[in-house]
Order: structure tokens, then sequence, then C-alpha cells
DNA sequence: CAGGCGTGGCA
DNA sequence: TTGCCAAGCCT
């Protein structure tokens, strides 16, 4: 479960030290529940993303006061956890478990929609005909499901990648659509990269930094002097601390305690 | 439900 | 250099 938070939108290579790091603190979630969310914090490092490290720890505590520290093994229970959607459980579940659930990410998504489509990306958002597509494609067996999970998204990950996939090396290559139609290049709506350079997002990122970086609370000023512009660290300021990424007291702002 | 939310590597 | 892109979730 530690390890599908840290990859939600991070790279495998990025998250195996800093998962090492964790499991080793952390063997289990009362432990975790345990510690100060600040610690996890700055656990988290730079992976990105921090609310996962709030989140994870939020899941922590309500695992050890909800299901007696044990990892609950049911889909509605997980999806229940701070932090857990659809994805993340049904990964818990089929990795670890080996439980018959659709896990669909965007690798597995990609591979379905250029094996079956012809398309070179999927849409932006998953559909529910998409879901009830890959549905149908699992196996009935859950230990042969646990094993469809694994390997479609390994066959993404590591064959069916965004950017150069290997198709010679693919072991569907000889029904996949996109292949056969000559890779057309992707012809829906303009994939959206995100904004970075001067937005709220950036400012957070750099905020959290002077925050991780200190025992002490700063003075707002303080914190906030670091940045060209007041009104936008202010904002960024504010979400943080509605995020539960930072805490105020008597004008000076640290990590939650 | 469209948009916000980090970070760093690579083409 | 700039622009993707990486095992999503939440509001």
């Amino acid at each position: 479960m530690v390890s599908e938070f840290m990859l939600q939108q991070t790279p495998v290579a990025r998250v195996l030290e800093p998962w090492r790091q964790w499991v080793a603190r952390w063997p289990e979630p009362a432990a975790l529940a345990d510690a100060p969310v600040s610690e996890a914090i700055r656990a988290w490092g730079r992976l990105g993303y921090p609310r996962r490290a709030v989140r994870l720890h939020a899941a922590a505590v309500a695992i050890t006061e909800r299901h007696g520290g044990v990892v609950p093994t049911e889909l509605a229970a997980l999806l229940a956890l701070p932090g857990v959607g659809s994805y993340t459980a049904a990964a818990v579940l089929s990795f670890a478990h080996r439980q018959r659930h659709v896990v669909l990410d965007t690798n597995v998504r990609r591979v379905l929609a250029r094996t079956l489509d012809g398309r070179a990306h999927p849409d932006p958002a998953p559909t529910a005909a998409e879901r009830a597509r890959a549905a149908a494609l699992l196996p009935q067996q859950p230990a042969e499901a646990a094993e469809w999970a694994a390997s479609s998204m390994e066959l993404g990950a590591l064959v069916c990648t965004a950017r150069n996939p290997d198709c010679p090396r693919c072991p569907v290559q000889d029904l996949c659509r996109w292949r056969a139609l000559g890779h057309p290049a992707w012809d829906g709506p303009p994939r959206r990269g995100q904004a970075w350079h001067g937005t709220d997002r950036q400012c957070r990122g750099a905020l959290l930094a002077s925050l991780r970086d200190t025992e002490e609370p700063l003075a707002r000023e303080t914190l906030v002097a670091g940045w060209p512009d007041p009104a936008q660290a202010a904002r960024a300021l504010a979400g943080l601390l509605a995020d539960g990424l930072a805490e105020e007291t008597e004008g000076r702002v640290g990590l939650p305690g």
C-alpha cells in the first residue's frame, strides 16, 4: 500500500529508495499512525504531491483505529481510506492478495487504447465504458485475474510505453490495431501539459521545501519573503494550511504536528 | 467533472 | 532548451 501511494503519478525509479526507508522506519500502519504528520511529510522528501504523505498518514490512523491495525482486504473498506481511489484499492487487493479486480492504470489504459482502438493514447480520464471493457477482459479465476493485472500493467510500463514503444518485442504485436494501422498519431484533444514556472504549484513546492528544512516554525513573513509575488505566496500558503501540509500558531508556520 | 496538485529525467 | 510524461486522487 505504501508503494502504491508513492507510485501515484511518480516513476518507479524515484520511488525505490524512499520506499525502502519508509517501510524500514514504519513497518506497519500503527507505527506510522504513532508518528507526527510532520515526520511523514519529511520522509516523503521530494517525491512530489506531498498531500499523499498526509493522506497515507491519515490512512494509517484510520487502519489502526477502525481495522485493528491491519490493512483491510475488502474493496469498500480500502476505498473509504484517504488517498485510496479505484486504482490503489484494486492494486493492493490484486497484487497483495491475488483477488479479482480491474486494475486500470494509465499503462493498462494505453495498452487497451492501442491494441483495441488503434489509438496512440487513451482519453484524458477513464470512462465507464472503458472500465466495463476492461472488466470483460478480466479472467474469471482470481489467480489468473491477478496475473492479468500485473502483466498488462508491466506490458504498458516496459514495452508499450508512451513515447518509444518497443513493438517488435511486444507479445501481442500481431493483434494490435494501432500497429496494424501503422501507428497513427494522436488525433484526440490536445494532451494538456501542466504549467509549472510561475504557478501557485511551484510556489507551494518552494514554501513546503522551506518548512521541511527547518525544525522550528518560521515567522509567516520570513517564510513568504523568499517568493517574489506576495499575493501568490499568501495564496499558496493558505492552500498548504488547508491541505494539512502546514500549521500556523501565533504567526509562525511549520509542518503540522 | 475539469482543474489543481510536485518533481525530475529525458527526447 | 522546452515540453512531455510518470503505477491518481479529490473537490
